[in-house]
DNA sequence: TTCTTATTAATACTCATTACAATATTGTAT
DNA sequence: ATACAATATTGTAATGAGTATTAATAAGAA
């Protein structure tokens, strides 16, 4: 089974319909675990599909995110970053480079959704900043 | 002693030199604990400091945090907010209304800053998302 | 095919944030 | 007080991510 036709599967066990370029996206979501922005997503993928739009980007990730495909982090000031991995699991983000990385040796229950009667609380996002070893020479 | 003179003597404890406009911006971050945007602390003073610019109030910001005495949020993807009250606690933020709310019960634990042998971890934040009461109208 | 709908692309627009330059204020030394 | 230097404030312009809109294209059904 080559990459693309696996892909195809994936999109549509979340009822996304494959096209061309939701494809192209997910293909590199999946291969990329950089939890890319838009810009890096377009940039890379443009070169090999000259006619491809940032607005369709937009559009992927925005149904990518709707259909609970891919996750959008809340951790970079900058950009919207988005992540295929939807498991509980938090993330770092550099503040000398801005790259963002999982951490994975987080205690799940840091991820149970808190009783409240003020709230219906839906999502968790847990996220730690600070500086990787490449940025301090280590 | 007066308001004024309190929040006064509140920038000088994190070594801010209290000008008009930062005590204006710090107390009204005191009295009004509402994650406020930049735009919402500039509305709201400016009836009353009419030469009060919005540039002002981003440089009085950018101080309070590097100087420690507000935690600026990454919670809604619109704005940037602040927050006065800097002690370990989690935001929750509705997804109907915008508003951000304190989570105070919250294991202390979870705020625990991980090991990790790959990046220096500084900061903790965790951020809910959901609906609040007011906008399932219970 | 032809009609209909969904998807993509291109462009224009909004708006938060930043950059920059000019003015005003404060603190200090004379 | 006055002069000077350092700091703070202001206003305007620029940047750039994200959104809205509309036109063009592709896909699917009849």
């Amino acid at each position: 089974m080559n990459p693309t036709l696996q892909t195809h599967n994936y999109l549509l066990r979340f009822s996304i319909k494959p096209s061309v370029q939701r494809t192209a996206v997910m293909e590199f979501l999946l291969n990329n675990r950089i939890h890319p922005t838009i810009d890096e997503i377009y940039l890379a993928l443009s070169p090999n599909m000259p006619t491809l739009s940032k607005t369709t980007v937009y559009n992927t990730l925005d149904l990518f995110v709707e259909k609970g495909a891919v996750r959008a982090l809340v951790i970079d000031e900058k950009n919207a970053r988005y992540d295929v991995d939807t498991s509980a699991h938090a993330h770092f983000m550099c503040n000398s480079c801005g790259k963002v990385h999982d951490i994975f040796n987080v205690n799940p229950m840091f991820f149970q959704l808190p009783e409240s009667d003020k709230f219906k609380i839906q999502t968790v996002e847990i996220s730690y900043s600070g500086i990787c070893n490449e940025c301090q020479g280590n």
